[in-house]
DNA sequence: CAGTTGCGGAGCGAATCGCTCCGGTATAGC
DNA sequence: GCTATACCGGAGCGATTCGCTCCGCAACTG
């Protein structure tokens, strides 16, 4: 998290602040959607406004630093389970993974932060590396045949945003937060097992295109 | 939809009006979240502002009619779903209908609207139906025993929001949202397999205390 | 044509927005 | 202990958006 931008006599509070900043900037987006301000974010870190804007010069920055971070997240997550000797253990631990760290926060940002390059070609090898870990699932016999790579990525956006989660935290209700995450990983379970290779009739209607997915994230390539 | 409200010269527009602003009100929730203005909601609706006004005295009011229709329909599925003669059917059907029909929508205004008597009572009585729909589908065991009526109504709550089509709505892709909803239905049905008595792994913890769904839909007993 | 009823939207005061700016505070070196 | 400095918090700016009111107009009946 040291990346040398503080050098100052508080460097430790600074980074410390950074680090709040981002994780409130995720829970508030999560609450409040696209409308969240840059007032309750601050808060929620439990820092001033004036923190805010010295490490991200607009709002928009902050947003596009969570982005890339997320796109980082997914890639980790990603890589960890190809690595996994396990075919099943190793999707099932990429899709609890992206949920519960909060990827599905970002749905309402989505298409309005700037796409760099840098950001595209992360996008693009996450991309590939979940089409390596569905193939080699489906390729071991423990995934259902018809599941594509875009089913996966669905489900994971789908299960990231809790609407329940969302709205213990808004009701300022921490006690239940915990109860909330535990139920959500009944329901990912719930999915999970919904993807094994055990059921006979065929999932409703042909698998959904790539586009549905790709086009909503990412507007154009910034080539 | 002709209660009577409207005796005049006008009718069939004003009822017309009453219920595009209804569906309105639902897809604006569902992409803004609790921030949904009503100026965005007539627009939708493709009426203006006075005539929302004019049906509705508040943005509460017509927040909370959205609730108590929604209960409506949630109990109508309910006993359609009891009714059903194969057990399992009827649990899917129930489930997939709640989704379908925008339930999800509402979350964001849950917690926020007045709890009526009638309401309550309303939703005490799905509650009800949908413990009987569970209670048969176990008992004929086709439902994993694990599974509670909580976890089936978080469930419904989790795939009833989807960011996915919000997104393809807000950003006016019109010519998606056939394919989201389609592949959201993927989505249903791979959850809806993962319910099915045919899986050897419990689902990790204990189930979901009542509370969870209850303390957030509800925050008092009207009593 | 007169009478009635619902329609759309300009515009009100209040609230909130993103963001700037600066006085204050904690800490390292002496 | 003192000074210099790097970072902190939040009052407050202009602009925007909010929920809502009000009224001139259109549409329909008899």
């Amino acid at each position: 998290m040291s990346d040398g931008r503080y050098r100052g006599r508080r460097q430790a509070e600074a980074e410390r602040n950074d680090h709040a900043l981002l994780q409130a900037a995720r829970e508030v987006l999560a609450s409040d959607g696209a409308h969240a301000s840059v007032a309750a974010i601050a808060a929620r870190a439990g820092v001033g406004i004036g923190s805010l804007y010295r490490r991200y010069r607009t709002k928009e920055e902050l947003f596009q630093r969570l982005s890339e971070l997320a796109l980082d997240q997914w890639n980790v997550a990603a890589e960890a389970g190809l690595a996994h000797e396990d075919p099943w253990a190793g999707l099932a631990g990429f899709v609890t993974a992206c949920v519960e760290f909060g990827q599905g926060s970002l749905a309402p940002i989505a298409g309005t932060v700037d796409v760099t390059p840098e950001m595209w070609a992360k996008s693009t090898r996450g991309d590939e590396i979940l089409a390596a870990i569905v193939a080699r699932a489906r390729g071991a016999g423990v995934l259902r045949p018809e599941i594509t790579p875009t089913d996966v990525s669905l489900l994971i956006e789908q299960l990231g945003s809790s609407p329940m989660l969302d709205q213990i935290r808004k009701q300022g209700r921490e006690d239940l937060v915990e109860a909330a995450v535990a139920a959500r990983r009944r329901l990912i379970a719930i999915a999970l097992d919904g993807l094994r290779a055990v059921h006979s009739e065929p999932l409703p209607g042909p698998p959904p295109g790539d586009h549905l997915f790709t086009e909503r994230w990412r507007r154009d390539s910034p080539a």
